[in-house]
RNA sequence: GCGCCCGUAGCUCAGCAGGAUAGAGCACCGGUUUCCUAAACCGGGGGUCACAGGUUCGAAUCCUGUCGGGCGCGCCA
């Protein structure tokens, strides 16, 4: 099944090459889905744009593209009408909506509804989470985390080859004084690691911290570390191990409880390319060493470090310092250590070259902006964009998690919020308010202390996420428990709420559902009619939320789909519907809007509930 | 200084490949429960879309400038 906006678009082009010939067929017909109730149900606003064009008048133009429109039109909608300085407002057939909806096939896994991949599927590689080894995950690595998740999801949705990519921090310097503490403190670690477990990864980071600044014969040993992790000597790789597994099995958890899609296999980390730096930074030298009038960059020692340095067309620098010199990437240090700027880019090209990805998408803050910048600049002017047939290069970014002070969200103490600890505390307030609905004689669902964990887990951890990934992902944005954990608002506790309602219908009115599945659906009652056009436009929506990357068309379709459902709950009875094909159509609706709920929320990462 | 992002209702935010009378939640006022989950639904008040120009039949949306805020700008990632 095609969305309603690309079956408009295909008849209204139609016209438009009746009219226009061949320059039609690359005529957008500016399909929108209306502003307004009384104007319809989609409208077209293509005869004011082209008017001016074809010097004529817009709704003269208009009338011609009505005209044009090809016979089946009148199967999908009702007579066009022209309005105002030219739209076309389109009502869709109830007659046909309701067809379609009939259409959608039963369930099968993974649930489509009925909608088929995208046209041109490719590989794309996402870049999320990269969690650093011996630290804890703390609130900073939440955005990256879920929206390069749910980022993946959609993009697995409508078809394209996902390869995620999960690049921790387990490389650096850091390590040499890790492994040495380890070495120190906890052999056992080395010899039978399955038995023994780090309480906390940052605690014995700052010990092995503080002790490396106090204690200059551990020092050494660290320095000598770092070059035995070079040299991969093998009880200096056994210790880096080691704190790479006891590492992941903080994470893995972490991941587990957030419906994060990430598996161990998913890990790519700054280790895997560490032999490869060398590589690169050689192919740049050799390539760019030299300055040519073609070159868009210039590789060169600058300040005793080995530099990228960008030029414009004209041949100015691209990027500048705040003394307004030019602002290079470095690839290496004055010491002769590759730093971030190297990993990423032995990353992109084996990203390109050996996992062949057509798209790359790197989900950060929006701090590294300039970073990546930079660093699609230099692929760009290494041709490494030309490979796969063009290569598409994403910096996803997002804003900062705000406290209710305006200011970056940390603890009183002033430092970063663990998300282990978040996520408890955001179950812990939907425990309590689940538990005061039990205490209210009025509101009480008889719930047991499992079904009460349960539900407080899912409505817990999807309230978090939800209230991140509904957000335009640009803007910060200022964290609250009260607006997140509400039950009014486009919040995670609304939309398990409208599922749930739809699954105690289905609870009360088992015994006569299994029959009545492929009924017919009818749409008499305007409730009806305006929840099964929400229904039918979800494929329309994950369209554009995968087209811009952003995550909060889809949350506010659900948004919109469980108010509309609510609308329809509250006026159109469905168990006590006055006749049993009313009852039978509106049954069917529940199903849908329950299956499309379902499968938005999946894409987020969201468990629904059966009650609550 | 330069660059990126942002400025929309009292508050928190949507809307920004231009489209008709700018939306939602909270807060405020009022209504709905012998009826499938009232953690819901319905109605009401509330706006010079920071400001000033420009492009356009049409601008919250695109362009320029100003003001205000956040972030970034060589050997951390």
């Amino acid at each position: 099944m095609k969305s309603l906006v690309q079956q408009l678009q295909t008849l209204f082009r139609r016209a438009l090459i009746e009219i226009l010939g061949d320059a039609g067929r690359d005529a957008d017909p500016m399909i929108r889905a209306a502003g307004d109730e009384r104007f319809g149900d989609y409208q077209s606003n293509v005869a004011m744009g082209l008017a001016k064009m074809l010097q004529t008048k817009p709704r003269d133009l208009a009338q011609r593209i009505v005209a044009a429109l090809p016979q089946e039109t009148n199967d999908l909608c009702e007579p066009m009408e022209i309005a105002g300085p030219g739209f076309i407002n389109i009502r869709l057939r109830a007659d046909r909506l309701a067809e379609m909806l009939e259409a959608v096939p039963p369930t099968t896994a993974p649930d489509r509804l009925g909608i088929e991949p995208g046209e041109r599927p490719h590989k794309v590689v996402v870049d999320y989470s990269g969690p650093n080894i011996a630290k804890q995950m703390h609130v900073g690595h939440l955005r990256s985390t879920i929206i390069g998740d749910t980022i993946a999801r959609m993009l697995e949705y409508v078809g394209h080859e996902v390869v995620r990519q999960n690049h921790i921090g387990d490389w650096g310097t850091q390590f040499g004084m890790l492994c040495a503490f380890l070495k120190d403190k906890m052999p056992e670690a080395l010899s039978a690691p399955e038995t023994v477990h780090l309480e906390d990864l940052e605690d014995f980071y700052r010990q092995a911290s503080a002790r490396d600044k106090e204690d200059p014969a551990f020092h050494e040993q660290a320095r000598a570390e770092v070059v035995a992790l070079h040299n991969h000597e093998p009880s200096t790789l056994r210790a880096w191990q080691y704190i790479v597994d006891e590492s992941r099995r903080h994470y893995m958890p972490i991941y587990r409880r957030l419906g994060v899609s990430l598996t161990p296999a998913d890990e790519r980390g700054e280790s895997f390319y560490a032999e490869r730096l060398s590589e690169v930074v050689d192919e740049f030298r050799e390539r760019f060493g030299t300055e040519s009038p073609a070159a868009r960059i210039v590789v060169r020692p600058d300040q005793g470090a080995l530099c990228i340095f960008h030029l414009t067309a004209e041949g100015e620098p691209r990027f500048k310092n705040p003394e307004d010199q030019p602002l290079p990437m470095i690839i290496r240090k004055s010491d002769g250590a590759f730093l971030y700027a190297t990993t990423d880019l032995a990353a992109l090209r084996f990203r390109i070259r050996d996992l062949g990805a057509r798209q790359v998408i790197y989900v950060t803050d929006a701090r590294q902006a300039l970073h990546f910048e930079m660093l699609f600049a230099t692929a760009e002017a290494a041709s490494w964009t030309t490979a796969n047939d063009g290569v598409q290069l994403d910096h996803v970014t997002f804003g900062s998690i705000l406290g209710e002070d305006r200011k970056p969200l940390k603890t009183r103490s002033g430092e970063n919020i663990k998300l282990a600890d978040l996520l408890d505390e955001a179950v812990r307030r939907a425990e309590q308010l689940i538990r005061a609905g039990e205490a209210d004689e009025t509101k009480r669902r008889g719930f047991n202390e499992e079904q009460i964990k349960d539900i407080a887990e899912a409505v817990g951890i999807g309230a978090v996420k939800y209230a991140d990934l509904s957000q335009n992902r640009q803007s910060d944005y200022v964290f609250s428990w009260d607006k997140m954990l509400a039950m009014e608002g486009n919040t995670a506790p609304y939309m398990m709420y409208a599922y749930a309602r739809i699954r105690s219908i289905y609870r009360k009115g088992a015994e006569t559902i299994g029959e009545k599945r492929d009924g017919k659906i009818v749409l008499d009652e305007s409730a009806e009619r305006l929840l099964a056009r929400q229904i039918l436009r979800f494929p329309e929506t994950i369209e554009a939320a995968v087209a811009g990357l952003k995550i909060n068309l889809l949350t506010d379709y659900l948004y919109a789909l469980g108010g509309v459902f609510m609308k329809f709950y509250e006026s159109c009875p469905v168990l006590k519907a006055d006749t049993p094909e009313r009852k039978a159509s509106r049954l069917r609706l529940c199903e849908l809007t329950a299956r499309t709920l379902r499968i938005g929320l999946d894409l987020l990462g969201i468990l629904v509930v059966e009650r609550m």
